[in-house]
DNA sequence: TTATTTGTTTAGAATTGTTCTAAACTGTTG
DNA sequence: CAACAGTTTAGAACAATTCTAAACAAATAA
């Protein structure tokens, strides 16, 4: 039986993800590499913290929802998440930490990634004083036609 | 003895303010007027509900903190503010509703208009199909040179 | 390997921003 | 000015998130 957990084939990709933890300085337990699995298998995704152990949970992880937002606190910190604007209510992550931008659809809260190269602001506005750029977030409200 | 308030002199300037409230179908209350009257001066500001209240209450004003988070969300709902995208723990509101971005002080909280000459995505990324655009949001993250 | 140290997880309590409830109150209209 | 409908309010309720401190597990030393 897997000392681990029960999603048996599961164990082989946790090397990578053991070491991409460790990258950051950060220990490779059990819960992050549950974590770490779902996040970083390899599309591009946006969750929550709620969606995030709803996932797990339904995984058959066993895994507390304190950990999830540790966990994804550390990872946003240690840049291998980003946070995303959408809704004041509530913190979206982005396994895409590249330079990109958002679609969200308002009528069925969906966000999709604009990809860097369909996007660009030419002109950057005039910063205040002494002040320089540390990012740019671009969210674009789409919602059905008609 | 002024009915209204304690502040003397603004009584005159209630009048557009219940022809503002009255335009956009709310009774022109004696708190949405005095909310008002701090929002609508003239000058753009960048509010959250407690930021207001708080400065409500130092110009002696008595309103209760629920009919800010009230009379913000029905100004909204009305056109009259903006909600704008910052931080995910709290909601900030504009009391310049025209298209227009913003920078944010990452190191200091403060939120600054950019007019909206100054920045224009000019090729919008092509949308999902059947979409269409609702509001673009910008919001650049600056901080300190060195 | 075992013992020790240090970092991690967890349940549950606490905190914070926001909304809800229902009773008292006030604009508005007739 | 009476009556109605909309508004305000205190306080309860709620939802997202963080904190606490005790149990636990990974890394390290011996």
């Amino acid at each position: 039986m897997d000392k681990h957990n029960t999603r048996i084939d599961q164990n082989d990709n946790y090397q990578s993800l053991t070491d991409k933890l460790r990258g950051v300085g950060l220990r490779a337990t059990r819960q992050r590499l549950d974590i770490g699995s779902l996040l970083f298998s390899g599309k591009d995704r946006h969750v929550t913290a709620e969606s995030l152990h709803d996932e797990a949970v339904a995984s058959g992880m066993k895994i507390s929802l304190a950990t999830i937002y540790n966990a994804l606190n550390q990872f946003t910190d240690a840049g291998l998440l980003r946070e995303v604007l959408i809704d004041p209510s509530r913190t979206y992550f982005d396994t895409n930490t590249s330079s990109h931008h958002h679609f969200f659809n308002i009528d069925n809260g969906q966000l999709t990634d604009i990809p860097n190269e369909e996007i660009n602001l030419p002109g950057l506005p005039n910063l205040p004083e002494g002040q320089i750029i540390d990012g740019v977030d671009i969210l674009i409200r789409i919602k059905p036609e008609v």
